[in-house]
DNA sequence: GATCCAGCATAAGCTCAGCTTAAGGTCGAG
DNA sequence: CTCGACCTTAAGCTGAGCTTATGCTGGATC
């Protein structure tokens, strides 16, 4: 019989492409990793990495045995989350991961409202960047995660992952009425390899321009105190925008940004994970949006 | 993760009631099937059997559990049918079970028609009744298997099998023009426990009466001989009196058998098993029925 | 072209999951 | 009451699978 273990270790290698990033994934030596798929390889009966020079693709065959793997895993996450239910109520560690600003202004009410209805739930809340997202919940140090998504960059397809959308908000600009108007300005973006940051990038390539990026900032508050400070322009999201600072003006853009829940798919049936989304939905009636 | 192998052994419990029972059928102790379940109610975090005193029992989380055992055994059992697919061709061995009429007029053709198509396929056929094909093809022990069902006999729904019509035939009575007009007849039946013995049982319960059965012969040859013999009446199908002895009329029965190729559902897509219910039709084709 | 290093494979050893055998408890049948 | 069927637990052993150590290959860098 197929092991899924291994099968999890080819899913991983398909989406990381190397073995030693697949052992950093899930904490083993490569040797083990390397041990691992040659014996899945070997019961397979066909080649399913191809090794040219020291770096490994994955045969067709391997392809088609990922595709499987992800039928396989899915199901397996089924019968979990069937069992927590058969456990009875949402109870246990549950590892959530939020973006900075759903951390600050989303997860307060909804962890108050989410340990309220279940005593027995201990949220534990991690900041990460949608980016990461994916990755941390495959590997399983997240059970579910507030991603964000923006116009001008695609979402991240998982076929592992699944999302369920809790709102939108528009974005806003500093000081400028328009971003083309912001060409020559100094701009206050997130760290590159964020969402964020490729989003004002993007959306200044939309507009005909590089920017020319001075700040480097994650915190939108901080964010704003800079824009304030008259040190560049921003593209920052209305939750983050609610009490601007004096001295700037903000503009609505024709951009949204839409928040979404993201879990392991077949997890989604989870009692914590649906009472977790649910707290969510409440929390967000009673944002000011 | 939950390991498939044990939701194997739960999924056996399900299906044969005792633990002593599920260790024979995976040629395991008693002990080690105990154990393992033990494990797998440690890892589920809650109770999937009941014990009370000798016996165990599933709990309604048991019954749960046992549902996505079929969900993940079966995607198990489509990976590895598409692993054989990207191995080539069939090839290898190929356990076959089939009810004794089908193994002696219908298999010679579909046997040589298969390893000529594919010289690589290495066919090994047991002869099994219906009755245990379930059981033996979830044990890994067969592949495919012929198997028959008639229209008193409800079918074996197995949620781990599937099954392919092949085709129909009538069933005959001999030396007398009905079954009711049998009623006091000493009668030739199957062995007790074959479909074919219940099969006869039900046809006369269903004219009003209980067989008196003098004697248990499997065989449809031998047992056409012994109603020549005048040791008594039996219900034969087409195929098995296509050439009756001398003496001995056939009477067409309002009764139908339908022969139809059973696997593990899942395996449906396995190239050997794609071939070998192929070269079943095609020697169907070539059957007078 | 020499050097470095990132990446993978293999060898050797060790740990632990999971099997077996052995022994004991429980309940129903005769 | 005894026997037998059934399950569990204890103890021991084997092998799968991990780690560490070592070696090989090929691309990047100077």
């Amino acid at each position: 019989m197929l092991d899924p273990r291994k099968l999890l270790l080819l899913r991983e290698l398909a989406r990381r492409g190397t073995i030693a990033a697949v052992a950093q994934a899930v904490t083993f030596t490569p040797s083990a990793v390397s041990q691992q798929l040659s014996a899945l390889e070997r019961e397979a009966g066909v080649p399913l990495l191809e090794r040219t020079g020291r770096t490994v693709t994955l045969t067709p065959a391997g392809h088609l045995l990922v595709e499987h793997a992800h039928a396989v895993l899915e199901q397996l996450e089924r019968a979990s989350a069937a069992l927590a239910a058969a456990r009875g109520g949402p109870s246990g560690p549950l590892r959530v991961g939020a973006f900075p600003t759903a951390a600050r202004v989303l997860l307060p009410p909804a962890l108050t409202g989410l340990t309220r209805a279940h005593p027995g739930l201990v949220p534990m809340v991690s900041e990460i960047d949608p980016a990461d997202v994916s990755a941390a919940l495959r590997a399983g140090e997240l059970d579910v995660a507030l991603v964000h998504e923006y116009d001008f960059v695609p979402p991240v397809t998982d076929a592992s992952i699944e999302t369920e959308p809790l709102f939108s908000e528009p974005m806003y600009l500093t000081d400028r009425p328009s971003v083309a108007a912001a060409r020559t300005d100094p701009w206050i973006t997130d760290r590159p390899g964020t969402l964020c940051h490729t989003m004002a990038i993007r959306a200044c390539q939309a507009a005909g321009f590089e920017p020319l990026v001075r700040h480097h900032i994650d915190d939108f508050g901080t964010v704003l105190a800079f824009a304030a400070a008259g040190q560049g322009v921003a593209i920052v999201p209305h939750l983050a925008a609610l009490d601007p600072p004096p001295g700037v003006t903000l503009t609505r853009l024709p951009l949204s940004r839409r928040t979404l829940a993201a879990f392991r798919k077949g997890n989604g049936e989870h009692p914590a994970i649906r009472a977790a989304v649910a707290a969510f939905h409440t929390a967000i009636t009673h944002l000011p949006l």
